[in-house]
DNA sequence: CTTTCGATGATCT
DNA sequence: GATCATCGAAAGG
């Protein structure tokens, strides 16, 4: 009988969104279980760690286990959890939840969308569970964050990221198999 | 169903 | 000036 994956964040970032899919995050009680991920790697052009160190992304060369908030096309706020991979910063995007806690605030947020979309891609995620340049660089592990492993194995399905115009082809995109929670179908 | 485009600001060349 | 880990509305098949 597996026990859940337990949530590494001194390991790659491939292997945390893989065991991230399932994983409940909540940001002041508003969350839900995890049901989409992209994992951004060391070596990875398409990630804003490629070049090094910079204002930008200086929580991804941080403590593991803390969160990277960028801001997307000037617009969206996205969350990354933070890992250590070789040194190098390392994270994995968070894309899409399944709402469990705080549906009103969520709605409340993100206005009169359908429920199916309240957390549906990383700047809904951000959105919805309010989601600013005030929570970069914050403990995952601590308030205003809440953070616990799969309750159970989970079946977790694989296809490329979204979005990208480097690395496309990588197939770090995760995703919970059978959600209708995730932001775009699995080919 | 699909593609296109504007919003909006930080970062890159 | 161009690009970007996006979204939502609009237009086209």
């Amino acid at each position: 009988m597996p026990a859940a994956a337990a949530l590494d964040f001194q390991g790659s970032s491939v292997d945390l969104a893989r065991a991230l899919i399932g994983a409940v995050l909540l940001v002041d009680g508003v969350g839900g279980r995890i049901v989409e991920t992209e994992a951004y790697d060391a070596e990875d052009p398409a990630s804003h760690s490629h070049r090094g160190p910079d204002p930008r992304n200086a929580s991804m060369f941080g403590p593991p286990g803390h969160a990277y908030v960028y801001r997307s096309y000037g617009i969206h706020w996205c969350l990354n959890l933070v890992c250590r991979e070789a040194g190098h910063g390392a994270g994995v995007l968070v894309r899409a939840i399944e709402p469990t806690h705080g549906q009103e605030r969520m709605r409340a947020r993100r206005g009169p969308v359908a429920d199916l979309l309240l957390c549906a891609g990383p700047g809904r995620v951000g959105q919805a569970l309010g989601i600013t340049r005030a929570h970069d660089g914050l403990p995952l592990d601590r308030a205003p964050f809440a953070l616990r492993s799969a309750p159970q194995p989970v079946e977790v399905i694989v296809g490329p990221r979204i979005g990208i115009s480097k690395a496309q082809e990588m197939p770090w995109r995760f995703g919970l198999q059978g959600s209708c929670f995730v932001s775009r179908r699995f080919p």
